[in-house]
RNA sequence: GGGGGAUUAGCUCAGCUGGUUCAGAGCAUCUGCCUUACAAGCAGAGGGUCGGGGGUUCGAAUCCCUCAUCCCCCA
């Protein structure tokens, strides 16, 4: 058969994707087995697929598949988010291109709009995340508002809201006056513009004088109801308790004192409108003052101004200006620059606004969430993100949870008799509430007005880990039992607050339970300027073209080699390309011992054997470590062990101490080691690239249909022999300094060379000298007792080594490098004896550490004295 | 403004409760090699006063203080 020297990873991603998917290897159904379950962090809808999405799931994958080769059920439930205001902004500009605004549509209509693209749209992601290999059971896939996953949302808020967790009240939100509608803190964007600090001039009630305000909203000021300075603030102790009056709209306010006040700022002195201003308004809240809501929903000025009725706010900043010029109240104008709003969709300027939300008391549902990590209970990983995690948790506000929008889950709460309303899982049993609570019993379902807004996005997922097992309509189904807890969560730090804490919070609240062990956070994936990897930058490149370049295998190790859980990834394309080197190596290595021709007639060399025992324990030692650092979620970690363990020891070192000479058959004890060695390698590689692991897995033994790497089990982790691995550490050592003296004496690889060992025979561990004789080609190797004339010698540990070299002995280099050595080694030793000559060091360092300088002390003076009495003899030729 | 975190080689990062010459890995760089598994490779090499300053200690990349710089979250 004749394989190509490079490995083609296109085909062989499809061919074992669909084999895995015909054959239900990644199906769960509750069984006997220990369970292992991942919820994925639901992608958007109608999302595609990005780089952080790679890196996100990469990691859920090789999870997963990890466990399941540990023998668990393994269980990685697919879903993606209904995304109320990404999805909803989509729809909304798709119709407004085909020349169809929101506003003109019915509720109904505009749904049947937003289902229509998430149809077409929906699901794309999914399909893209197949071909990076993921093995989600996608018998399970979810979706947020699917009708399971809507009914249990709607529970949740009636539940909650009869346990008296949920209310209605006022709060400032992002106004776009353009749009009219609110806005989310995150379609809102800030820069810094040009405008003007206006200093005003505030009468004092009952004196002669003023007060000068700076403020950048003259236009505002007719909703003023305080001026504020700071509490410390020397220049205007003297005003407490005083009063003064607001210019223009002539209304006396009572001059009060805050910390937030800036005295640096302007004149030290702020004019407070609680109505117009998020600071302004806690302000009012600390000070229990009342707040003049002077806008329309428009942008325009009120009747509650008094003046300016009907103007626009542009308009009305203008005309204040002129107003307090013309009354002298108008001190001066300055230039400034400050950081205005914009709304994302209509790039109007954002006016705060105070309006009537839905929110939900977090202070005690939180508690259990806050103990749970405290306690370790739920584990944070990295750790550093426990202390952020408290600290939010341990301020935690109350959470607004309601958005003007209309898509997403519809508040279920009914009006009537205008302020009166009911919160019920339907219009019937709202209606039946209503009739009861009202005592008038003619009232019938027309008479009930439903809330026009929807749940906040995060009010689904939040349930996400029990909803994916429908746990909140059918508490005690099987599923649930046996899934729930969830094991590891991965997902992005960014929304730790949003997202996590809120799943931890609910876990608590409907199952009593944390809704999984571990939290593992992955870094953000940001290009090579550290700029977010987004789409309007143009910075990103397309996962999908990446996988068709680099193969899905070389973008998995490459989107994991560089990320350490929590720190962010800088991209670039060496990293999957990196990935991609790797297998190729793989796959060379697969057609070297593919090529071998086995001969059962011929001996086990001893190079052989010794290296298939070495092999043994190197790989023994690797899973351990692999192991190790999986427990710590060092995946990065875990798989540069991995791959040092394929490309050094396996490729670097066994491969070429077994291999035969070209074109000769190999001997049937090795060939079946190296096989079994070859196996155990690519299942522990698989989790990280199970596509080229597969095609070799099926390659190098003849598999059955049915048959699957990604079905058998892990080796198992054993103890090893660690000075075995030591010695042969010595014996690389020896090997690289052979091959030193080739390369620096020019001597051809396929001249041999003897070596000498100035050691006595008996006590030298030869065991691993015929690997020594092949991987240097060495005709012989023999032991003296004395220095060698004429030959280049070198050190390992304290054993000394010459390799004869006729009359080629470079004696001023030679002399050159022992110089060296000897001038490291006496300074070494200096250092050493200073230690030790220490008195404090002596009494107070441990026993062992103390052995361990006598012991550098004394391999020093020997390395030492044989440098000089080499030296001695060179200098004498 | 409040909080959290970081600073170690050109880059990305390890370095656990102070103790091996502890300063390390991968990538990148440089030098040699197209030696029939792999140039997507092989054999070698160079490179850091662990952000600055102080302290604790027999001993500090590691603990404490301080300064500087940067990042993130919330407002």
């Amino acid at each position: 058969m004749d394989i190509p020297s490079k490995y083609e990873p296109g085909k062989a991603e499809s061919k074992w994707y669909n084999y895995w998917m015909e054959h239900g290897f990644f199906k769960s159904i509750p069984d006997g087995r220990e369970p292992y379950t991942i919820v994925i962090p639901p992608p958007n809808v109608t999302g595609v697929l990005h780089m952080g999405h790679m890196l996100n799931n990469t990691i859920q994958d090789v999870l997963v598949r990890r466990a399941r080769m540990q023998g668990k059920n393994a269980c990685w439930v697919p879903g993606t988010d209904h995304a109320s205001i990404a999805t909803e902004a989509k729809v909304v500009a798709k119709l407004k291109a085909e020349g169809i605004e929101k506003r003109d549509l019915t509720r109904e209509e505009f749904l049947g709009h937003a289902w229509e693209w998430t149809h077409k749209h929906g699901g794309i992601i999914l399909e893209q995340l197949k071909r990076l290999g993921a093995s989600c059971d996608w018998d399970r896939t979810l979706f947020t508002m699917d009708e399971k996953r809507y009914d249990s949302v709607i529970k949740v808020f009636v539940d909650l809201f009869n346990k008296g967790l949920i209310y209605r009240g006022i709060r400032m939100v992002n106004w776009d006056p353009q749009a009219m509608t609110a806005v989310s803190d995150e379609e809102v964007n800030y820069t810094d513009e040009k405008s003007k600090l206006y200093y005003v001039r505030y009468k004092i009630v009952g004196e002669e004088g003023y007060v000068m305000v700076a403020t950048t909203r003259p236009e505002t000021i007719l909703g003023d109801t305080a001026v504020c300075a700071h509490p410390d603030d020397e220049r205007y102790k003297h005003l407490k308790g005083k009063k003064v009056i607001v210019p223009m709209a002539n209304r006396e306010v009572p001059f009060i004192f805050d910390s937030y006040v800036d005295p640096e700022f302007g004149t030290g002195c702020l004019k407070i409108t609680p109505a117009h201003d998020i600071n302004d308004y806690e302000i009012g809240l600390r000070h229990k003052l009342p707040s003049i809501d002077v806008f329309n929903e428009d942008g325009t000025i009120n009747e509650r101004a008094g003046l300016f009725v009907g103007v626009d706010r542009f308009k009305a900043k203008e005309l204040a200006e002129k107003e307090l010029q013309r009354t002298g109240n108008l001190v001066k104008v300055e230039d400034y620059n400050n950081k205005i709003g914009r709304s994302e969709r209509t790039n109007a300027v954002i006016e705060p606004r105070l309006s009537l939300q839905w929110f939900m008391k977090m202070k005690e549902l939180s508690q259990p969430a806050l103990d749970a990590v405290k306690n370790g209970d739920v584990q944070i990983h990295p750790a550093k993100f426990k202390n952020l995690y408290r600290h939010w948790m341990e301020n935690v506000r109350d959470w607004c949870i309601s958005r003007q929008l209309w898509w997403g889950h519809r508040i279920p709460a009914w009006y009537y008799d205008n302020n009166e309303f009911v919160v019920a899982g339907n219009i019937s049993e709202a209606l039946e509430m209503a009739r009861k609570k009202s005592g008038n019993h003619s009232m019938n379902e027309s008479d009930l007005r439903q809330d026009e807004d929807v749940l906040d996005t995060w009010f689904s997922s939040w349930l996400w880990p029990i909803t994916s097992f429908d746990g909140i309509n059918d508490p005690e189904n099987a599923d649930i039992k046996y899934y729930y807890p969830t094991n590891d969560l991965i997902t992005a730090p960014e929304i730790l607050f949003f997202w996590v804490a809120r799943m931890i919070i609910a876990g608590y609240e409907f199952r009593g339970e944390k809704p999984f062990k571990n939290v593992y956070l992955t870094g953000l994936v940001r290009d090579q300027q550290k700029r977010k990897m987004s789409k309007s930058l143009g910075n990103s490149p397309e996962p999908i073209d990446l996988i068709e370049k680099y193969g899905a295998d070389g973008v998995r190790v490459g989107m994991l080699l560089c990320s350490p859980a929590g720190n962010d990834l800088l991209y670039e394309d060496s990293l999957p390309e990196q990935g991609r080197n790797f297998a190729n190596k793989i796959w060379n290595a697969f057609r070297l011992v593919n090529s071998w021709k086995v001969d059962d007639n011929i001996e086990q060399p001893d190079s052989s054997k010794v290296a298939v025992k070495w092999m043994d324990e190197v790989m023994k030692k690797s899973i351990n470590e692999i192991d190790l650092n999986f427990k710590k979620f060092r995946i990065s970690e875990a798989l540069m062990i991995t791959y040092k363990l394929f490309w050094d020891e396996f490729s670097g070192w066994y491969l070429e101490i077994i291999k035969p000479e070209y074109q000769k058959p190999i001997d049937r004890i090795t060939f079946d080691a190296t096989i079994s060695v070859f196996d155990k390698l690519i299942k522990v590689i698989h989790p990280f690239m199970p596509f080229i692991t597969e095609e070799i897995w099926q390659l190098l033994l003849d598999r059955k249909d049915g048959e699957s790497l990604m079905v058998t089990r892990l080796p198992e982790v054993k103890k090893y022999n660690k000075d075995l691995i030591t010695s042969f550490e010595s014996i690389k050592e020896t090997i690289s300094a052979v091959r030193t003296v080739r390369k620096s004496k020019d001597i051809p690889n396929k001249e041999t060379l003897n070596l000498l060992v100035r050691s006595d025979k008996d006590s030298f561990n030869s065991e691993f000298l015929p690997v020594i004789c092949k991987l240097c080609n060495l005709s012989e190797v023999s032991f003296v007792k004395e220095k060698q004339e004429g030959a280049a010698s070198f050190m390992v540990g304290t054993t000394e080594y010459f390799i004869p070299l006729g009359g080629k002995l470079d004696i001023e280099g030679e002399l050159a490098k022992i110089q060296e050595d000897l001038d490291y080694n006496r300074g070494f030793l200096v250092n050493v004896m200073k230690k030790l000559a220490n008195e404090r060091f002596v009494q107070n360092a441990p026993a062992n550490v103390l052995e361990l300088e006598r012991k550098k002390k004394s391999d020093a003076e020997s390395k030492i004295k044989s440098l000089e009495e080499r030296m001695k003899e060179l200098k004498s030729l």
